[in-house]
DNA sequence: AAATAAAATATAACCGATTATATTTTAGGA
DNA sequence: TCCTAAAATATAATCGGTTATATTTTATTT
């Protein structure tokens, strides 16, 4: 059926053992390079990765695992990873475990039966015994987003709780002092160091008092309805928004309940949301370093790959 | 190093080949399978996929090749087969070719070492020729979004050209009659339809006079740029955008020189604008059904593996 | 030109599963 | 109870590469 390297050695008059030495930079003379390149192109062969994997341990490949493929965050991690990786010759496998921790066991067994050589992990099960199977398979992991326990992981992570709290003090500069804060599930890292930066920099300033949370999923609607939730009750002068999705839907309620955010009350919102910015010119964001911390977790992954230790690297967000 | 079914056969006292029924479904006692589920657990072992796909010539794994991974159609895409093919067993590797008909050559060669059982692409080179490599290897294609020439190809399409003479139709009905269009490189196939779509209305209107074009990348600055060029001329009465991405930046475009989208011009985007919604309540949209795009994919994928036959499927989007 | 070292190629074992075929065990029927 | 068919398990070949070791060829030295 598919032409294997036995072919190429027939139609050369060589032996298996040169082919593959050809292909793994081995002394082969010039005119028998040319007779395997003819070779390979006349017969159209392509490796089998199987066959080279079996016998390696090594598949040059990836697995990517997140919780959620289809937001701005996964995206920007998969597109900068992917390119990254693929500068190296290594592929990705895309697991998406929509935010289960059981599934996210699973997708890992899955992952790692694919013979992956690293795993990049926006982890959800942050006790990070899902990668358990990983390390001791001797496959090392990449944390990207959140942090774990685990000091056998690399961790790449943006400076979350200080961010925000500078965020938050921004708001409060600009003479704020009822800010509500929506983040999300409290439980996820990112959402819990967050809203932690939020609380110290209230404190700070003595308006623990005035410290308001509304709570929704991480999604546009999720930051629509703590939004309207927040701002019909008692209506705040600044509202601190932990993420993208929500940092819309947070703006959209605001604008359907005539309240222009950034405008008519202060608006921090987080990441890229400038799409919006032309509506509320007034709106602030934390904007993470997200192409970076895809990048950097690539380098990291290949260096662990290549023997590496473990890394701890922390990013910082700037606000604009 | 590793667990292999060896060592289960040690542990258990039976031989690979039960073991290998007990993974395939073949027949093995009761206490036998409790032993060697015992053993799974205490060795903790894994499968080793690239044994079994290099005797079984099956991956379960399907390539998927995107133009760009970081766009909401794209995401969208990845998104849903993920999902509807892992719960069938199988799983992705993702590639981007950057909108370069080379690194798609490249990248449907990496696949194909990969040994992935099918590809799902948005085929960069309409030509398809890129896709033979895969055709000569039996590995069955799915073109999503873009009609390509290959007959041997599934085609997982939207009705473009209809759906936007429809669009346009609607602009027209509501007493627009200077109607521009920014559809990005026509040259790309949903472009090139779109545009059809867009002049056939205008024709039939008898505004054919009337057409105006603005190009532009597929981006959101894109789009802002395209859309400031237009409006600066010859001041329209109605913008049809013809894609997520140039539509939200044709809205920023506008809103920065004062005119607001869907109340003072007439205004058509492409996919779900919701986000902008609030701020312009009037702007239409054509929504693609991307979920089912990408879960009928999926689905007409594996049922190409299974020996089905090349599908020719198209979606109809609706206006909203 | 002979001896030796280095380079290129060949031989054959191996990676870890599956599977065709052979063998043993169990079940059912007369 | 014995015989036969079916079920369960075992044996051994195989998938397509890589690689340790052996062999042959080429280059270098004396």
């Amino acid at each position: 059926m598919s032409v294997t390297i036995k072919d190429l050695a027939k139609e050369t008059g060589l032996t298996p053992a040169t082919i593959s030495a050809y292909f793994n930079g081995g002394n082969v003379r010039d005119y028998n390079k040319a007779k395997i390149e003819e070779a390979i192109e006349k017969l159209g062969y392509i490796r089998n990765d199987f066959a080279r994997g079996l016998r390696t341990h090594k598949s040059r490949t990836i697995g990517v695992l997140l919780p959620e493929i289809a937001n701005k965050f996964s995206t920007s991690i998969i597109s900068e990873t992917e390119e990254s990786l693929r500068m190296k010759g290594y592929g990705i496998i895309v697991c998406d475990c929509r935010s289960s921790v059981k599934r996210e066991k699973e997708a890992i067994r899955f992952l790692l039966s694919k013979m992956v050589d690293g795993l990049i992990v926006i982890p959800e099960d942050t006790s990070a015994n899902a990668c358990l199977a990983a390390a001791q398979n001797g496959v090392p992991v990449v944390a990207v987003d959140r942090r774990t326990g685990n000091p056998a992981l690399s961790h790449v992570v943006i400076n979350n709780r200080e961010a925000s709290k500078n965020a938050v003090n921004m708001l409060i500069e600009r003479g704020a002092k009822e800010i509500a804060a929506i983040c999300g599930d409290l439980n996820v890292y990112t959402a819990g160091e967050r809203f932690a930066g939020y609380c110290e920099a209230m404190k700070e300033a003595g308006l623990e008092e005035n410290i308001t949370y509304a709570n929704g999923a991480f999604s546009v609607q999720g930051g629509y309805d703590a939004a309207k939730k927040v701002l019909e009750g008692n209506p705040a002068q600044a509202l601190f928004v932990s993420n993208y999705e929500m940092s819309v839907g947070a703006v959209m309620a605001a604008k359907d309940m005539g309240i222009i955010a950034g405008g008519d009350i202060g608006f921090m919102g987080f990441d890229d949301i400038d799409y919006i910015k032309p509506f509320c010119p007034g709106i602030l964001g934390v904007r993470q370093p997200i192409k970076e911390l895809g990048r950097v977790a690539a380098e990291t992954i290949i260096s662990m790959i290549d023997g590496g230790p473990a890394r701890n690297i922390v990013l910082n967000a700037e606000i604009r």
